[in-house]
DNA sequence: ACCACGCTTCACATGCCGTTAACTCCAGCA
DNA sequence: TGCTGGAGTTAACGGCATGTGAAGCGTGGT
């Protein structure tokens, strides 16, 4: 699971070099594009996590921007939000109705962007902070380094178990199905036996605490956050 | 289905009014509160749909009230939304750290506050489908999570009582056949028993309340909402 | 070569959940 | 009133999905 993906259309340089530089800063691996046209073809091959999209545009706008986005079945799991001046209100209404997630207002301060970028990831996959709070009861995945935090301890999960970890918690409460899940973990090929899941889950439990992983009997297994 | 229920939580009375006006006139019910610790004996009680707060309250502020209220389990479909005045930038971040939703720049102007909000909504109705209404009495059933929220408790079925519930549920005030029941949630090729059918109603309605479910002697069942 | 570790499998235990059976209840009808 | 058929009720049974402990098996490091 590589960095998180953010692409960045607007047709001013100042504005792209400034929020760049503030994002590679915070470890995204950022795109840029300087139209909406251009944005559009990116986004279908790039399959950004988010995409920041400024309103106005010569040639191809925001708004139009964002519905060619929406329509492209891959792009459906991004998450698209409109970077638009002060002011400009109906572009808002029209913003929400042309499907973008939120939007940031103009002008940009570097610490707002980054906080704003980062919840709406969060929101898009719980990947990152999961159990909701720094403050030690939680649970806290870093799938970049492969490691867990778990009541302030660093804990070290084998391959197997951390993906089984990472996917039911990407979504929790969500009731995952032993086909998804193995599927997902083990690939499609693979043919393993009915227990291994279990056997998984229960390492799980013993290291995490039974309380975050709930079995669904005859569906399937979720993570409680 | 009744009106989507919002509370309104800030300590200046003119932007309570303000508010208040322009959302009772989109036709939701509107409630209000003049400061967070109200809010927070409101919100619990209402299970509001959505929940406005003002960031800078005394006595409790909205960071304070909104993780009061996350910590709520009844309240965990809620969604909370901060108000906030241009420059409090970090507010924006502890915000969302805090488990906010969204927030709303002050000044507020109406038209963006009522497609804020029903964006807000809009995303929180695609989250789970609705048989019965969003009024507290109603019911609530969550296919992803496979669980059932009624009264604002969160209810865990067995499988073929959810899967029971949620095909009645699917059509509320529609019959259905015993025969359709039993090609829909146990498939065509099982055979069972007469009673089998009567017997998961009776845990349903031992769960749930009997008001929900009705008889139609010779057809079939349907669920009322 | 040995050990440690991670992944899988096996054999058995456990307990929930679906089903059934044997009733009772109720309404319609003669 | 008694008969009849459909539905309600209850408890008990037993299957099967899951939990569990231990034992294989391959791999990579020392």
């Amino acid at each position: 699971m590589g960095k998180l993906r953010i692409l960045l259309v607007d047709d001013e340089p100042d504005i792209l070099e400034f929020i760049e530089y503030n994002l590679v800063k915070e470890g995204y691996d950022v795109h840029t594009a300087s139209n909406g046209r251009v944005g559009v073809e990116m986004a279908k091959k790039l399959l950004p996590d988010l995409v920041l999209l400024d309103v106005m545009m010569p040639e191809m706008d925001g708004m139009e921007t964002c519905a060619e986005i929406r329509a492209h079945g891959p792009l459906t799991q991004t998450v698209v939000a409109f970077l638009t001046a002060r002011g400009e209100d109906y572009s808002q209404i029209a913003g929400f109705e042309a499907g973008a997630d939120d939007y940031i207002l103009k002008p940009i301060k570097p610490k707002v962007l980054v906080s704003r970028v980062q919840a709406l990831l969060r929101r898009k996959r719980n990947s990152g902070y999961v159990g909701g709070n720094y403050d030690g009861t939680g649970l806290m995945i870093d799938p970049e380094r492969y490691v867990v935090m778990h009541q302030g301890q660093e804990l070290n999960l084998p391959k197997k178990e951390f993906e089984l970890l990472s996917l039911l918690a990407s979504q929790p409460g969500k009731v995952f199905s032993r086909e998804k899940i193995l599927a997902s973990v083990w690939g499609t090929d693979v043919v393993v036996g009915d227990r291994t899941i279990d056997v998984h889950i229960r390492k799980l439990r013993e290291k995490l605490g039974d309380e975050y992983f709930k079995t669904v009997k005859g569906v399937g297994y979720k993570f409680v956050g």
